[in-house]
DNA sequence: TCTCAATTAGACTGATCAATCTATTTACAA
DNA sequence: TTGTAAATAGATTGATCAGTCTAATTGAGA
């Protein structure tokens, strides 16, 4: 027990860095202080950096969306509530620290050319989970009433979500609050049938 | 006349190579050779690769809202048709592109860390800039009762860009035209009083 | 035409990058 | 306890990075 230097250790340290600074702006010997690990173990564990990069978009990706599933399947309330409850909590996290967070895979996606890099690949498929579990949870609410059916379901969620994400970027381009708050009005309106 | 490496002509070919494949991404050799100057006449004309930088964000900024103004102060239509034509002709030029292209600014300000660079401040200035342009417009079709008021013109506005950014990025991220069409639904429908 | 400063060319520098390599330690099975 | 493979340490490597430097060229004013 309490292994010291797991490799998800190393890929939570990478997803903390590669949100805050990005993916080419942050260097592996960074990685290997900041986790405490050596170079040898760090290519013990990963092909290379984009093998590593691809990790922690994964690790992103079940992380978030291990999180997003229990808040959407909670029956007790009903699914636009359940939507909007999630997002209060996310801006509540948010603005708990600062601002300083930004969407792993927003970064990632616009950072990383676009031709032949495993990366750009490894960012779509998670985007398209966060759609898939998001759009279930709006395919319910359309059903029963509760959100609004004047777009589809899958064309809601992916407009909900590119608000959101590019709330996100507002946010951490430096205004802070003032663009989630935004959203936050703008989703219930969107939401609402 | 037929200057042929002016100083904007660098700054174009900074704000493509930048779009296409990010900031650290793009070295200050492929700079050079592609916008054809030597490292010296770079130098000569910018402090560092941050002054660059923050120079090509302007210039993209002013190239944008030149564009932009023109259409929406386009008195012949009304202004929520003014909105919905100008992004319908973004869309068909990303289109045309196959969607190669991202927005500078998102990019950009994601991948720069936020403390101490001169780059994430001009690109919080830029969005500003690009507000300002926006809900004028907007204001303008809330008091003529084209637009709806379900939200102030500021918030509208950052909701509207929010959406317009987050489509964008998961345009560039593979999911190409659909982001854009499920935000060309709802754009319809936020603006709609 | 001459002068001199501004511009340009491109070799060069030191720092930093991702990645490799060898030696050593660790963990575990026999 | 011993044998062996996996894991780790960290010095090292070559490539590439942004940025500097000196020499050559250009162009405008006298």
């Amino acid at each position: 027990m309490n292994v010291k230097h797991s490799k998800d250790d190393v890929l939570k340290v990478g997803m903390e860095l590669f949100r805050l600074n990005g993916y080419h702006n942050t260097g592996t010997n960074e990685i290997l202080k900041t986790a405490g690990i050596s170079r040898g173990s760090f290519y013990n564990f990963f092909k290379d950096k984009d093998d590593f990069g691809a990790q922690v978009l994964d690790y992103y990706g079940v992380w978030s969306t291990d999180y997003m599933k229990e808040l959407l399947l909670d029956k007790r309330l009903n699914p636009r509530k359940r939507l909007i409850h999630l997002f209060d909590i996310f801006v509540q996290g948010y603005k708990r620290d600062n601002f300083k967070w930004g969407c792993l895979l927003v970064g990632m996606s616009q950072e990383v050319g676009q031709i032949n890099s495993v990366l750009t690949h490894s960012c779509m498929t998670n985007f398209e989970n966060f759609i898939d579990v998001f759009q279930a949870c709006i395919e319910e609410g359309q059903k029963d009433g509760t959100i609004s059916t004047m777009q589809d379901a899958r064309g809601l969620t992916i407009s909900m979500l590119a608000m959101y994400n590019g709330a996100l970027v507002l946010m951490k381009s430096g205004m802070l609050e003032e663009p989630l708050l935004a959203f936050r009005k703008q989703l219930e309106l969107m939401l609402t049938p």
